[in-house]
DNA sequence: CCTACCGATCGGTAGG
DNA sequence: CCTACCGATCGGTAGG
């Protein structure tokens, strides 16, 4: 087995060399709150693509072209803008899944509605440029201890709307399994695809949402 | 929401503070490959909490005693000890699939041999002290392209031997979904428990394997 | 495997 | 948001 020398090389791509000099501003505009936008999207996509440990604050910058100090006008740490990142990733996800059990779809059986939970997710997850929620789910050991707590928060609220769908399908007979479980193992199948789903080719998510449930849930007699 | 200043602090306990100075090291005798374990021991525990950029040579060094320079003795560069760690890992790994898998068990029923691969993969991902594995599953992106194209020829082989099982569960109608896309969430399902199950308290790894096996496949009838 | 060290890089800041 | 900078840390090495 040969033991190469170099880490594989950064896309280079995703970094431009050098800042890219003041943002067009025209007369008395303001520019609000896109630079703060821009940084969290360049953040979101470098930690993702390289670590939060191996992106440094002068990336993060650069690639929205900006010096080297500046992101820390906007964020006082680079790990309140990891938290950041990870905060705004959960309000989507959150929106997201809270459309997917609108009240009309609450009176659809539980299969129906456990088929547009796994859709919402994967649509978090998998949609494209939604490098949130695959931070929050590799990176988020870099965050502080406060931090991680008010995050678990809003992770026990979005899994928590999983738990009276599975009840009911445990009831039917559609889920076999203890419903406790069966949640923390569905969603680590789901999370987990973030690893190997290629939009590109193969599944689309529909299909996809499909294979998951028929992995998961029995059809009913 | 607080934004808190620290990052959560390192365990103290996984990194004493200095070298505890040489090894005992008896007349005449040699330490053969035990240093060399010790410091991928070490670098595995390390790596797994803290993460590869967030662990430093020198953190390694000191959790065994050495100075800052010597693990480069032994490994010629970061990298490498991480190749190291995820190598024996997948060997371990490997080895703990062949036994669930030997002669007697091949004439079982499907369902008793995903049985097996399913309780070898939790021994290997969840066994006291196996940090081998995790770390493999959540720190590869630091490995070198070729150390990882090297990795992914031992994850092939590793994957690969839970397809025939699923194809004779799913002839049977036992599994339901496409064989392909179930070995992918069926394998995330499991890698994920790394993040959430404890040793401690709840679940044994046997009453989790048998919960997996509910919720993938159906009854025969 | 230790000693002593180097060049590079990093998060962050003062002052404007 | 830029300029100019600081102290700390890091991977790695030469020579023993």
């Amino acid at each position: 087995m040969t033991a190469p020398e170099t880490r594989s090389a950064t896309p280079a791509d995703l970094l431009p060399k050098r800042p890219r000099g003041r943002p067009r501003k025209t007369e008395g505009e303001r520019d609000d709150g896109n630079r703060r936008q821009d940084l969290l999207a360049a953040a979101a996509r470098l930690f993702r693509h390289q670590g939060f440990d191996a992106t440094s604050t002068r990336d993060i910058a650069a690639a929205v072209g900006m010096h080297s100090g500046s992101p820390f006008y906007h964020f006082k740490s680079k790990s309140a803008l990891l938290f950041a990142v990870v905060q705004e990733g959960m309000h989507a996800a959150m929106a997201r899944q809270a459309q997917a059990l609108q009240p009309p779809g609450l009176t659809d059986p539980p299969s129906a509605q456990m088929r547009r939970l796994i859709r919402a997710h994967f649509d978090t997850l998998l949609g494209p440029g939604n490098d949130f929620i695959p931070v929050m789910l590799y990176e988020s050991r870099a965050l502080t201890a406060a931090q991680r707590s008010a995050l678990a928060q809003l992770q026990d609220d979005y899994e928590a709307a999983w738990t009276p769908v599975l009840q009911a399908l445990h009831a039917s007979g559609e889920l076999q399994a203890p419903v406790k479980v069966s949640r923390l193992l569905i969603l680590g199948a789901l999370n987990w695809a973030v690893q190997w789903y290629d939009r590109q080719k193969g599944l689309s998510l529909d299909e996809l949402t499909d294979a998951a449930m028929a992995l998961f849930f029995a059809r009913k007699r």
